[in-house]
DNA sequence: GTTCAATATTGTCTAGGACAACAATCCCTT
DNA sequence: AAGGGATTGTTGTCCTAGACAATATTGAAC
């Protein structure tokens, strides 16, 4: 804990609500309450902070601010932590358990070691599928529950990316149809879910170009364009909020001409029910064959030659 | 072109500057100066968000507003452009000069392939000392005068990441002292700095863990004591504001005990002075093996033994 | 020249009012 | 009873204009 109680902007930053949003609640709801510093400014405490951040991100789930307010932290909690979908059943077959032992005991070497192996052990797709995917949503929600420190998280991601790179990186680029471009929008950094994205389309054979994470959207338009891409393949975690993306994505549709798809995946989607019109719903990376073979049928290509 | 006008949120997201910060120099100075909707809103045109655009970068520098917002669109642009360091003297040699090509046409295939061929003639470490670090300057600078698109930056950033990540993962890990923490801070998104310094670190056999981009400081703090780190390094580009990387440096020392050192690296500190106390600038990477060899002697370990 | 105090500049905060966009209700018609 | 359209409620963002702390800059005294 370096200072409890916190200036305004700082709830900002950390909340994702803006300061007139913040004032504006404090003068209809009463919450938060902060107290005031010897000059009238706004002091959150710690905890009115940590019922903002879950508050913000119930909105995201469509949920409206009058009654939450209203609620108390733990009803908050459980809020959050419920109405996904049930986690699907917290797997402790033995590569979860040990790759959370480790994270716990902040074993770096294991850690790299026990990624590697496992990689080694399933082969890349099974490694994807089997493990990273559902590992990072343990991750994910032992961080969210504040079982994992930030910086255990990053550990986490950033060996996980080091051996999916390591794992594309001896894929023989292939050129089978579609050309697929992949990145974030802005304000999406998480890259795990480029990189296996990534990896699932180049097994497939299909000739693939990533940017990286948070690419503007009038810069993925013009790179579709220069690269000839056919599908324009987008990651969204639950780090985005679900408004911005759907606005975002609009924006990106009205930018690229009609025959460039447009498609999308990650957690992000699991709490939405539609999108908009133009847009295809990669829901799960199992999906990536198939949605291929669709393309090809569409497009009237060959029928999803063997690699 | 989008749209040509534009409202005031946008004009904070594109600029940087705060909606209080628009207004107030609006109200103070005159510019800028937006029209108003039906409804008495601003709207800037694209030429004022252009000039405001400009502005932020200069203020990063250290000048003010006063004088810049009464300055010329291309008295600004001549400012932007001139007075950071002359450029070291452009160079033009084959690899350069082919990876510029490869970008401009938007070549990833022959991207990653030169890069690749690169990287295995020269090995890790003169790959890195003589061609990604000049590089990645050549790039910038090529993005902040325009000639290069953002996706054209994206996509070396990538590519190069591979790479060097490739490259690190050959490498057996030692277990030399000092053991050190590679981050950045909230705000710094470039991920080739830390990648570079690894590399670096691990030739020298050193253990070094990485925890990706933008730790919070806290959990910086944290994971250097949980990890046992005697050196916490972090790297710098150009993104991150001087101020808040100072503000942010001072903290970070203010949690970390005097026993664990800090090491900060990379283009920011071209343009700095000086350090807060208790702050080592390690400016090139060259001076990596140096900087741990005096390690060794403030700290009376054997005189580093070669790997 | 340096050092310290006075002054100017600059960003961020405050308050309460207004309104557009969206969601939820209600009532009328079919 | 169900669908559709108007009314009402909710919510986020924008507005003005004033205040002040933090930081630069200037000026005066040593």
């Amino acid at each position: 804990m370096t200072s409890p109680e916190v200036g305004i902007s700082v709830v900002e930053r950390e909340t994702g609500l803006s300061k007139d949003t913040l004032r504006v609640w404090e003068r209809r709801y009463g919450f938060p309450d902060p107290h005031r510093d010897r000059h009238g400014e706004r002091v959150y405490s710690a905890e009115q902070v940590g019922k903002l951040r879950l508050i913000s991100r119930l909105l995201d789930r469509g949920l409206r601010p009058r009654q939450l307010v209203a609620a108390s932290i733990e009803e908050l909690r459980a809020r959050v932590a419920a109405p996904a979908q049930p986690s699907p059943a917290a797997d402790n077959s033995p590569p979860f358990e040990t790759t959370l032992k480790l994270l716990a005991a902040y074993d770096d070497a294991g850690l790299r070691s026990h990624l590697s192996l496992t990689l080694q052990r399933l082969g890349l797709l099974r490694f994807i599928l089997e493990f990273a995917a559902p590992m990072n949503v343990q991750v994910g929600d032992a961080w969210s529950r504040g079982t994992l420190a930030v910086s255990q998280e990053h550990l986490y991601s950033e060996q996980m990316q080091h051996q999916l790179r390591q794992g594309i990186g001896t894929i023989y680029p292939g050129r089978r149809t579609p050309s697929v471009l992949l990145t974030t929008l802005p304000g999406e950094a998480h890259q795990l879910g480029v990189l296996m994205a990534h990896a699932c389309l180049a097994l497939e054979g299909v000739r693939c170009i990533s940017l990286g994470v948070q690419t503007p959207i009038r810069d993925i338009a013009q790179a579709a364009h220069q690269h000839g891409a056919d599908v324009v393949a987008l990651s969204f975690s639950e780090a985005l909020r679900l408004k911005a993306a759907l606005a975002m994505l609009q924006e990106l549709r009205a930018q690229l001409p009609q025959s460039i798809e447009i498609w999308a995946g990650g957690a992000l989607w699991d709490h939405a029910q539609d999108v908009p019109p133009g847009i295809r719903l990669v829901s799960r990376l199992e999906h990536i064959p198939h949605e291929l073979a669709e393309f090809g049928q569409r497009h009237g290509a060959p029928p999803a030659a063997a690699v």
